[in-house]
DNA sequence: GTAAGTTTCAAACATCCGTTTAGTGGTGAT
DNA sequence: ATCACCACTAAACGGATGTTTGAAACTTAC
């Protein structure tokens, strides 16, 4: 009867504050009074709170890896070798691409992958691993011969304190921009923090080829 | 009447369980059953969860915060000019200097300080910013000249970027060792690991000087 | 207009949580 | 021996949580 289905509305809501404070900290109480509708509709709509969490991963890492898929086919066919750097722009782009024209969402996205690695939800990583496991290994593949030299350790150690960087600053991405804030006057920009992200990944990376 | 006190006894059992599965999904019961002490144990002696949770903060950083100190003086007065990789082995030899033999508790300290970064624990921040904010501030001032030529702004971030890649990746350290000797055939040995992790952050922060 | 099916609702359910209380047992000083 | 003090304990308290229930309201189709 409003404007939204119930359902969207509820996922809209649980994005947010589970982004906010995390999923045990949110109660589904919580979620449906700011959505506006009954307590028991997301046990009638998703069956369960931990379904809620994925369905809430499933609405936005869906488009996301169409279009990461449909970028790295892309780059596959212009060029032979793919640049670091390139690879990296890969992926922020994409998350520019969806959610681009909402920062507010962009940076909820964030905080929620973050979360998704940090806190104790074992059924969320499966989940993801079960469904999402195929692009993350196709990504890869593609990194190896960008840093040619490394050896099979030192391309698996790099590549996961790359994505330590970019997980840790996600997941406490509206913090570290207050501190930032605080910190030095200057409230930096979301692009501006996202290219120093690209650049710290990409010469870390790199030392992996010569070493 | 037990060989340990009822105090260590919870704060041995708490900083376990905390770093096994965060702050709010420990529960008191939880945390005084393994203990081997009664539920009202924790409230006696510490007053309250939020307390407990800082308790165990002060006895593990305490002690490695008067390592850090002694090693930045140590340093200041030999030398000029410091290096980045100097810097950054400070931290990793404090570690390693505190709680060297029992790899478990570092690891598990590691995983608690990533908490408490990722966990909405507004109290936890505010408790260690205050008490910790001054050394913090201090390595930040020497980090300052090893990087001529990074604005403040590229001095926040990138010193963060680096905080993020060693925190996500001691807090996740066996998880990772686990996945690397599955994926590789290598079971690493942990200084090749810090080793390595010292090159990615060196060379990532390196890179706020001239750009 | 009535029946079937879907969605919403208030209320209750059982369970877990952190905290408090009232009381017990022990220790050391006077 | 008495008193004060400290550590400990079993039990209960009030509140919050995820989930279930059974009836009401609405939608759809014939």
């Amino acid at each position: 009867m409003a404007q939204k289905e119930t359902v969207e509305r509820i996922l809209d809501a649980a994005e947010v504050l589970f982004a906010e404070r995390g999923f045990a900290e949110t109660s589904l109480r919580t979620i449906t009074s700011t959505a506006g509708v009954n307590l028991a509709a997301v046990n009638y709509h998703f069956g369960s709170k931990k379904a809620l969490i994925q369905a809430v991963f499933e609405r936005f890492l869906d488009p996301l890896v169409d279009d990461i898929s449909r970028r790295l086919e892309e780059i596959s066919q212009t060029s032979d070798t793919i640049e670091v750097e390139t690879l990296l722009r890969v992926l922020s782009s994409a998350v520019y691409d969806v959610h681009g024209r909402n920062t507010n969402r962009a940076t909820a996205f964030m905080r929620l992958l973050g979360l998704a690695y940090t806190q104790s939800q074992a059924h969320l990583r499966n989940y993801i691993s079960e469904n999402y496991g195929e692009i993350f290994q196709r990504y890869g593949g593609m990194l190896k011969p960008a840093l040619p030299g490394a050896t099979a350790e030192d391309l698996f150690w790099y590549t996961h304190f790359a994505l330590g960087t970019a997980i840790f600053t996600m997941s406490n991405f509206d913090a570290l921009r207050a501190m930032g804030e605080n910190d030095t006057g200057q409230r930096t920009p979301v692009n501006a923090i996202v290219d120093r992200l690209t650049v710290f990944m990409a010469s870390g990376l790199k030392n992996a080829s010569h070493d």
